[in-house]
RNA sequence: GUCCCCAUCGUCUAGUCUGGUCCAGGACACCGGCCUUUCACGCCGGCAGCACCGGUUCAAAUCCGGUUGGGGACGCCA
């Protein structure tokens, strides 16, 4: 019987989910799924000033929305501090640490040493070797201390094996002794995680390349509080076209992650992406459902090299990364109508456009228009923009096409409210007949048949491109269609 | 500065462990064409890459060494 696997998302809560947490959860997630163990998400908050309510829900919400779940949790790292001072107490206790009264001037002077190359040793054995009594006589004359862990000294070194990176060895004479609880008696994270991913009983740690640094002196900590080690797999990191790494601070909105919910992305075509961010299968596969996902996914498959996210500011095409915006597409146009559907309901709520009888008595009418416009959309915002006459009798019509196609044919002047009169005499309005009439009118008037049915794309729609111009009359209906023809007199 | 990690088209990547089937495959983007009296979808085609140097070998994208480039970590932050 094998063990479960359980393992952690555990964010600090200092902002917004971004993209390279939320690929983090996704793997966490996936790896869960996959082996049936479990998904614990944890609220790392000792930063106590950095950490804030609102981020939490934020962080909360992006998981949501990306839809990723998790078996417990939330758990706070706050509400537990007492456990990571008892371990701290623990490893004072078997001798595997010790207090250490040196001041950070003095700490400060002795690296400022170290890097000038005056002294040999990077250790600074000062409070190391110190006596009982000693220690004991600093204490009651108040000196404040921090508790460090005493690393080995001489010739040997941390050895594990990350599942991404392969054999890491890391030389105890490179790894100083450091601090695990500070001089107000507040737990340092290493120690805090460690503890945590003990007492949650965490097979995998999953987490950012920047964390492996951080992963022999962990080991040190699993060793010496007599805990299991649990098995490491590091991830690439996520850069942005200038190579550097993804942040709040430099990148913004871009890279949050309910910067793409509101932009109109369906929440598994941006997972879809930001996973194949780093991590591929053997045969190159783009496009997964949930379960092809959950299948096709192992911790071997992570890229070692860190990749970019490709967005540009202020591109005027690409509001960011291509091929998200294209995954994005394919799923707009690929996925079953009923399921988007939902979705384009959202966007019409919010641009005010919404009619509930579009899930009525309309429903056939509102899927079937769906499925008629979205291969040439992006983002679902773009039913409510591009699509928008669609849906709503007020709807803008672009400058462009209206000079190109229609101000600058005088004669439509004249023969809208014809066409308008002809159609409305229709008795079937079908793309058959709605076909012959405009035909017939253009060769009555001897005029290019493109005249006219590009002017009343325009008209109909507001815009240059669309669906073939007999979808959209029959789609917009006859007596909108009329309406708008014998409107369109006005733009003249 | 010290330690660690990484290196295939502009971007995401397959191939690297187990050298030959790779004068390197796919996708996005870009460019052409077909379809279409619009645009998109779809289809067809094109452009474009093994960072560099040396070694091992009959043979190297694949193994070894170095160089360069990039990234990360070096806090009483998480």
């Amino acid at each position: 019987m094998t063990e479960t696997v359980r393992v952690r998302f555990a964010p600090s809560p200092t902002g917004y989910l971004h993209i390279g947490g939320a690929r983090t959860a996704i793997y966490n997630w996936l790896l869960a799924q996959k082996e049936g163990g479990k998904l614990i998400l944890r609220i790392e908050d000792t930063d106590a000033e950095r950490s804030t309510e609102g981020s939490i829900q934020g962080i909360i919400d992006g998981l949501k929305w990306i839809g990723i779940t998790w078996d417990e949790g939330p758990y706070f790292q706050t509400h537990f501090i007492r456990e990571h001072q008892a371990a701290a107490q623990k490893l004072l206790d078997s001798g595997a640490a010790y207090k250490c009264f040196c001041t950070k001037e003095e700490l400060d002077l002795r690296r400022k040493e170290v890097k000038k190359g005056e002294t040999g040793s990077k250790q600074y054995d000062k409070c190391r070797d110190m006596s009982a009594e000693d220690v004991a006589t600093q204490e009651q004359e108040g000196i404040p201390y921090v508790i460090r862990l005493k690393v080995p000294r001489g010739a040997g070194s941390v050895v594990f094996e990350d599942i991404v990176y392969g054999i890491i060895e890391k030389k105890y004479e490179d790894i100083e002794d450091f601090v695990i609880v500070r001089s107000n008696g507040q737990p340092l994270y290493v120690l805090s995680n460690v503890v945590d991913d003990i007492r949650d009983r965490i097979t995998h740690v999953i987490r950012g390349q920047d964390g492996l640094a951080n992963t022999p002196k962990q080991i040190m900590l699993y060793k010496a509080l007599g805990a299991p080690i649990p098995k490491f797999a590091h991830m690439s990191l996520t850069l942005d076209p200038k190579k550097a790494k993804i942040s709040k601070r430099r990148h913004g909105e871009l890279v949050a992650v309910h910067f793409y919910k509101e932009h109109g992305f369906l929440s598994w075509a941006f997972l879809n992406f930001l996973v194949l961010l780093g991590w591929s299968t053997s045969d190159s596969r783009e496009f997964f459902s949930k379960e092809e996902l959950i299948e096709a996914f192992s911790l071997e498959g992570i890229n070692r090299a860190n990749s970019i996210f490709n967005v540009q500011k202020n591109d005027p095409k690409f509001f960011t990364d291509p091929k998200a915006l294209s995954m994005n597409a394919h799923y707009l146009r690929k996925l079953p109508v009923e399921e988007i559907a939902p979705r384009v309901k959202s966007v019409l709520e919010e641009a005010g456009i919404w009619n509930p009888a579009f899930e009525a008595e309309k429903r056939g009418w509102f899927l079937h228009t769906v499925d008629l416009i979205r291969s040439r959309y992006h983002v679902l915002t773009d039913f409510a923009t591009l699509g928008r006459a669609y849906f709503s009798d007020d709807y803008p019509i672009d400058p462009k096409p209206l000079n190109k196609n229609v101000l600058k044919h005088e004669g439509l002047k004249e023969w809208f409210p014809q066409a308008a009169d002809r159609l409305e005499a229709l008795t079937a309005f079908t793309i058959e007949e709605t076909e012959r009439v405009i035909r017939d009118m253009a060769e009555e008037l001897e005029i290019k048949p493109g005249i006219i049915i590009n002017g009343i794309r325009t008209v109909v729609t507001g815009q240059a491109a669309g669906p073939g111009i007999f979808d959209i009359l029959t789609t917009v209906g006859q007596a909108r269609v009329v309406d708008r023809l014998r409107k369109a007199v006005r733009l003249f």
